[in-house]
RNA sequence: GUCCCCAUCGUCUAGCCCGGCCUAGGACACCUCCCUUUCACGGAGGAGACAGGGGUUCGAAUCCCCUUGGGGACGCCA
């Protein structure tokens, strides 16, 4: 059998890191076996609050994280025929009904479920009524003749066997007064026809999974595996949604995110395979499978993601990272660096990327040698180059000047041989160079960044330093 | 409220289905030390959990029940 997944978000704004976690199980699940299809289906029968910018965000995101889609995605508007036929078809064969609740009655049934401690709704009151009592002028919705005996089971490959008494579940709208179909008829029309094989999805859906399942019934349709997972939470531990301040992919982007830090992150949220931790996407593409994915909820922690983004930094390709920090440098320094910014990005990235978690951390780190003379100096910086400090590296300046080669080894060997002159420790030299060369206290190693920036450059930051306020 | 689901270190999890190998393993975070020109990286240690109570069993993190806690769903939204 040919695995066929898919991802339905509805276009109401980002892709949240929720909907993100489940276009990558889909996409890996799919992806696993060799003619495996993930589809993207809109789910945009809501037109009021389904909008082309969140289309396009969808797209973008996915895009971003690398889960490619077979196929064009499918809105879910566009076949509504489809939709209204099977409603009709039900219609004809019995099997659904034209309900003429106002939404006042509608109201009040809710309000007397809710006191009786009753979960179903809809009391059923067109079921088996006269259509001949209809009240004139008013536009029915179609209702499902749901069975009110008996209870649906649905087999579920995260859940396990989940039991429901059919009583529990009303007579679900299929379509509205005005004609259109809802979600659950359209999700389950289109699935059948796009022929998903595996619903993977939030568990906020597990309910609806019942109610499908009774339409699949209806419409004498087989129904596709579930696979219910587990909700993201925040950090206090409640669903992490839209509404309750879940950020898009776009925002862990421009936060300096590595995609496949973020892909490796929401992978293991939920799924683990053995000990491992970090693991590539060939390695989820083959291991992954449902029956690994846990039961329960997990949260969101910004502070692992951000480890393994850091590790992925270190992984990645100097020049990948450099157009990364160029962009962002571009946008925070315009107009402001040096020509050769490039060149000493390049040079001095491995140097860099192994003290930033995150790009937004590399670029700033980074922005030393990005920019041109003079550099700006932070307070801890000027206060290594007091009297003291400014003497030590007026000395050194000297000897640098004339030094014969100009390699970060050799560079630490004078100044090694500098400061032991001076029965001083390393360290005593070196920061007043650091101050002077980034204007700051951390950064790489200072004769690699001397190494870098030449002897010219270098010398004239001393100077800088030297005769600056 | 009703229905459904979940429950191992602070967090993500392994182990659970097929009881003994578990004095419960790994990762992140935290603490100590080492490396070291700063900061990182890296390395070596440390502290840290089977929610509670009943069963079943020679033996339970693992099976069953109850309690408690948490979550989700109850729309002519998706």
């Amino acid at each position: 059998m040919t695995v066929v997944t898919r991802f339905a978000p509805s276009p109401t704004g980002y892709l949240h890191i929720g909907g993100a976690r489940t276009a990558l199980y889909n996409w890996l699940f799919a992806r696993h076996f060799p003619d495996g299809k993930f589809y993207l289906r809109i789910e945009d029968t809501d037109r009021k609050r389904s909008t082309q910018d969140a289309v396009d965000a969808i797209f973008d995101g996915l895009t971003w994280l690398g889960l490619d889609w077979d196929g064009d995605p499918i809105s879910q508007f566009e076949r509504a025929d489809q939709h209204r036929a099977a409603a009709e078809r039900l219609l004809a064969e019995g099997k659904a009904y034209k309900c003429y609740c106002s939404p006042e009655e509608l109201a009040a049934m809710r309000d007397a479920a809710r006191k009786e401690g009753r979960q179903r709704m809809y009391d059923g009151t067109w079921r088996d009524r006269d259509p001949a009592e209809a009240p004139a002028g008013v536009d029915p919705v179609i209702r499902l003749k749901a069975p009110l005996e008996g209870e649906t089971v649905i087999d579920d490959l995260v859940q396990g066997q989940v039991t429901v008494a059919n009583a529990q579940l009303d007579d679900m709208v299929l379509l509205r007064a005005d004609g259109t179909p809802t979600y659950m008829l359209a999700v389950v029309v289109d699935d059948h026809d796009m022929g998903i094989t595996h619903v993977i999805r939030g568990d906020d859906h597990l309910t609806n999974a019942f109610r499908q399942t009774q339409l699949y019934l209806a419409l004498g349709w087989d129904r596709p595996q579930f696979a219910h997972i587990p909700l993201i939470h925040g950090p206090d531990g409640a669903k992490m949604s839209k509404r309750h301040g879940a950020l898009g992919v776009e925002a862990y982007r421009d936060d300096g995110f590595l995609p496949e830090a973020l892909r490796n992150y929401l992978l293991r949220l939920g799924w683990s395979h053995g000990d491992d931790e970090i693991i590539s996407t060939e390695q989820a593409i083959e291991w992954f499978g449902l029956e690994n994915v846990g039961k329960s909820a997990a949260r969101f922690d910004l502070v692992k993601l951000t480890n393994l983004n850091g590790h992925y930094i270190r992984e990645a390709d100097n020049h990948r990272l450099v157009d990364l920090i160029m962009a962002r440098l571009d946008t925070a320094y315009p107009g402001k660096l040096a020509k050769e910014a490039r060149d000493r990005l390049f040079k001095g990235m491995a140097g860099l990327k192994e003290r930033a978690k995150t790009i937004s951390e590399l670029s700033e780190n980074a922005s030393f040698y990005a920019l041109d003379r003079p550099i700006q100096m932070t307070e801890k910086a000027s206060q290594q180059l007091g009297s003291e400090g400014t003497g030590l590296l007026r000395e050194l300046r000297s000897v640098l000047e004339t030094a014969d080669t100009w390699s970060d080894e050799a560079l630490m060997a004078t100044a090694r041989e500098f400061a032991e002159t001076g029965g001083r420790k390393l360290g005593a030299v070196a920061q007043p160079v650091r101050a002077a060369l980034t204007g700051s206290t951390v950064s790489p190693s200072v004769f690699e960044i001397m190494d870098v920036l030449g002897r010219e450059e270098t010398l004239g930051r001393i100077d800088d330093a030297l005769t600056g306020p």
